[in-house]
RNA sequence: GGGGACGUAGUUCAGUUGGUUAGAACGCCGGCCUGUCACGUCGGAGGUCGCGGGUUCGAGCCCCGUCGUCCCCGCCA
């Protein structure tokens, strides 16, 4: 128990500045502080507290010789006591200037003091430089939040939100707000359902996007919307996925591509500059082929260099790779040599994942003249470079098997860049590369269900030259969809959506929707689609991760105040928790004990 | 659903081949200290070694199970 503290009220008491206001110029004002005792150091005859606020930190000092009393009171604080304090700005003498932090001019020398409040010892050290198990800092997240680093990010991400609804309402876009209960959508991630009272039995689903009214505000002809809005998506949690996240989401109408990334490019230039960095604009931009051709990703990091196709450098019997499959050249900069083990790690990893890699050029040299020279032509990796080539070993694979082998080697080339970027700080945290994904597929084959299923959402449109490749070829089918990468993180995606019903009845039969289906599940939209629906496209942008990124961090958790563990779990509420007996009649539902 | 790492004082960690009374730093409590700023100094308290079981003369350490946190795969239209 904290010790026995009498309290004072806060009265009509008022602050004057903040804790991290104060400068020389202020020197002489009477000032009124009040925040948490962040440190105190107490030498007997004086003691000197650092008061925190979101703001800052400012020293007061409280001298036993002007005020005995006082500093009695102010022997009795301890950590994250809450207080305030009024006083005179004196600057400090040359010698006792502390240049680490911003007031570090000037003190409060205390004339009064209010205890507002007494805290427990926090269960973990307030100081920034100490590292705490993250399950501890849930618990607590109210005393994990008040720590500096934290309070940074979410005043980071509040800067980032204003500067987002400035940019873009300047570029003539209204915030609509779109409903949290709404209907289940079939594909896609699994929904979070709401049981209805009024009518047992019957569910709402929280949405996985606004995406289907955005589209109805489209239709409605509420050009140009955006809203920053949560989202919940019922999927296995990671560092970069939570069950609910944030979009920056937007839509206009009559837009090509091309009026999508200009809305887009400012915005993030605007959003950047707000977090201090500076980006420009135009983003460099590739197709989705080529992506894949160069990054076997669709979201390349461009930190690192593209790997190459090389196997037209060999001859055709060479038999490095599967026929008709590419033989591909990993380039990471500056490694250096490598030593027998590392080079046998590389291996390993491509081996588990299909593919043959050969780690010596200096033997392919041998067995092959002349034709390493060509391949550190084709891409520019030096002698003290890491090159790898990377063939594919086994049958081939899927209904784009080509892809499948850059999807490897794709793998591969993060495996290694990032292994050796703590030696070689390849991966510079700060160096900000946004890219353009352009022409995704349509679709994407399920092996589970043995069909075709929307790359992006069944509302994509195909590109016009494609639209008769729904039916008579959709792995070769391309889509108006784009996605934003940064740094190899999907930061957003989108698509120029159908607004044709009969296309959209195309599409839902591509991807196996019955007539009946499609009209039970999005009867609504097909409807709308009748009705004047105008050319529409958007996007949408994951704020968690932008703000993640920008504040250098690795997990979303670390810029959402309150996440839940990777169990989905509160660890300070505790929630999800049990119904109880009544709530569940109401509901009409009844549990369904699990087995044994 | 699968793989991996971790769990010891309030916190962060160490703990040898399985062997005496489980340690350190920070924090906390008390004393001293009038220029500190991660104050200093002297002293003190603080442990269900996540939980349950097993092996053993003996378990923080070995085995089985379980719970929790983190990372990855699957999953994420």
């Amino acid at each position: 128990m904290a010790q026995q503290v009498p309290l004072d009220f806060l009265g009509d008491l008022r602050r004057t500045h903040s804790c991290g206001a104060l400068r020389a110029a202020n020197e002489g004002q009477r000032v009124v502080l009040m925040g948490w005792v962040y440190r105190r150091r107490d030498l007997g005859g004086v003691i000197f507290i650092h008061l925190r606020d979101r703001e800052g930190v400012t020293q007061v000092v409280f001298r036993a010789e002007c005020d005995g009393n006082l500093h009695g009171k102010a022997e009795m604080l301890r950590s994250e006591y809450v207080i305030a304090v009024e006083g005179l700005v004196e600057a400090r003498t040359a010698e006792n200037i502390n240049p680490n932090i911003p007031t570090g001019e000037v003190e409060i020398v205390a004339e009064k003091m209010w205890m507002l409040n007494t805290s427990e010892t926090p269960p973990f050290p307030m100081e920034e430089h100490v590292d705490v198990n993250e399950d501890m800092r849930l618990k607590y997240r109210y005393v994990d939040l008040r720590r500096p680093h934290m309070q940074r990010n979410v005043m980071l991400r509040s800067k980032i939100s204003l500067e987002v609804r400035n940019e873009l309402s300047s570029q003539g876009f209204l915030e609509i707000e779109t409903p949290f209960m709404t209907k289940s959508t079939p594909e896609g991630a699994r929904d979070f359902l709401v049981p209805s009272r009024i009518q047992p039995g019957n569910f709402y689903a929280l949405p996985q996007s606004p995406q289907i009214f955005k589209q109805l505000l489209m239709i409605s002809g509420y050009d140009k919307y955006f809203q920053i809005v949560r989202c919940f998506r019922d999927e296995d949690l990671r560092a970069d996925r939570q069950y609910e996240f944030t979009q920056i989401d937007l839509e206009m109408s009559f837009p090509q591509e091309e009026q999508i990334f200009q809305t887009i490019e400012p915005l993030l230039e605007k959003v950047c500059a707000a977090a201090g960095y500076t980006v420009k604009a135009p983003f460099p931009r590739m197709t989705y082929a080529e992506a894949m051709q160069g990054y076997g990703i669709d979201k390349p990091d461009l930190r690192l260099p593209r790997f190459w196709p090389v196997e037209d450098l060999f001859p055709a019997d060479a038999g490095l790779t599967r026929e008709g499959l590419p033989l591909v050249a990993i380039h990471i900069p500056g490694t250096g040599v490598l030593s027998r083990k590392e080079r046998d790690e590389l291996k390993d990893y491509g081996r588990e994942r299909g593919l043959t890699v050969y780690d010596d050029p200096k033997r392919l040299e041998r067995d092959f003249p002349g034709v390493i020279e060509k391949v550190r032509e084709r891409t520019g990796a030096g002698e003290n470079d890491l090159l790898l080539l990377a063939g594919w070993r086994d049958e081939p694979k899927g209904q784009r098997p080509e892809e499948t082998v850059y999807q490897a080697c794709g793998q591969l080339r993060l495996f290694a860049g990032q292994k050796y970027n703590d030696r070689h700080k390849l991966l510079d945290p700060k160096d900000f590369r946004f890219l353009w994904v352009l022409d995704f597929p349509m679709f994407e084959w399920n092996d589970e269900d043995e069909r075709w299923v929307a790359a992006h959402h069944p509302f994509t449109s195909p590109k016009d030259e494609d639209l008769e490749k729904l039916t008579t070829n959709p792995a070769r089918c391309r889509a108006r969809s784009y996605d934003i990468v940064l740094n190899g993180v999907e930061l957003g995606s989108g698509s120029i959506r159908i607004h044709r019903q009969d296309i959209q009845s195309q599409v839902f039969s591509a991807v196996g929707f019955s007539q009946e289906e499609a009209q039970a599940r999005f009867g609504y939209l097909l409807d709308a689609l009748t009705y004047g629906a105008p050319p529409h496209g958007g996007i949408a942008l994951g704020l968690d991760r932008l703000v993640m990124i920008l504040a250098g961090e690795t997990s979303i958790r670390e810029v959402i105040p309150f996440p839940k563990t990777a169990k989905g779990t509160d660890l300070m509420s505790e929630a999800p928790a049990p119904a109880n007996e009544r709530q569940l009649r109401e509901l009409g539902i009844q549990l369904r004990r699990p087995q044994g």
